[in-house]
DNA sequence: TATTGTTATACTCTATAACTATA
DNA sequence: TATAGTTATAGAGTATAACAATA
């Protein structure tokens, strides 16, 4: 029961996205949310983008965005406000229940993605946090991307 | 730009995750298949299930399942076969079309993955990688299932 | 009666194309 | 004309409930 079996690198890397995101996607439907809402007030918490921002921001076509803030807006998760500078703008932010709702679904799941950790010994988990770091950052880099950059300043 | 700017350890699984996920998501729309099509494929590719153990295997309903084999059908990428002992139930297996696209898809899929290591220096490579898998065996050991066990033992 | 699978129905999510209003 | 956003429409994916066929 002991056995250092190992699993391919590739594997590994696959499975552990999916336990992470069963994860994510376990408490999302806990609060009753898809994984799109969820994405969408994540990506509002630190921002009031536009329409057409918030479609670049999740990667949807602008009519997809139209829908799932439809959706959002019904539940009271979100509102919509025209822009001061343009007439044709509408600007999208959490109202307070949205705000709760991401912020506790954030705890939870930093919690429990906490106690997933917990099960390597500390000098492993550090290294682990270490090494996915690093990884991340020549990632990004690579990219081109600023992994650090803040929200306000990604355009 | 050196600096050892560091994420926490939360934030970085997370990343990490939707990092892999994407890549997986890229080579699905590059073959015109959907994430749950991926699933699907994924699965029979060492199975041969019935719809309801398929089901299981995927955490869906049993007529979500039906609807995703009836696509997959459609294309081509599965069959139907009546089961030899239950007049009731079917089995679902790959078409040859279906185990060239699923073996394709995972090989290209790897070489992405070896490539976003090769970001690591090769020390650094199997630490992670080894870490990974230290901790998928403990978290397969505390939800009681075996990470190393044969497809067909699956029940 | 219980189990296997499909069908009917409804909702979310997504995209393309056409449209409205503003710039 | 060009841009921001919505609407119309279509298809995939998912679930619940009702059903048919078999055990």
């Amino acid at each position: 029961m002991t056995e250092e079996q190992q699993l391919n690198p590739v594997d590994g890397l696959a499975q552990l996205s999916f336990v992470i995101q069963g994860l994510l996607e376990r408490h999302a439907t806990a609060q009753d949310l898809s994984m799109a809402q969820v994405r969408l007030l994540g990506v509002l918490r630190d921002r009031t983008p536009t329409m057409l921002e918030l479609a670049r921001l999740l990667g949807l076509d602008k009519s997809s965005t139209t829908g799932l803030v439809d959706r959002a807006e019904r539940r009271g998760l979100v509102q919509r406000a025209p822009s001061d500078t343009d007439g044709r703008s509408v600007r999208v932010s959490l109202t307070d229940g949205g705000r709760a709702l991401v912020t506790a679904a954030a705890a939870r799941f930093g919690a429990e993605v906490t106690d997933l950790l917990g099960l390597l010994p500390p000098a492993d988990r550090d290294s682990l946090s270490g090494l996915i770091s690093r990884l991340l950052v020549a990632h990004a880099a690579q990219q081109g991307t600023d992994l650090f950059a803040p929200a306000d300043a990604e355009t």
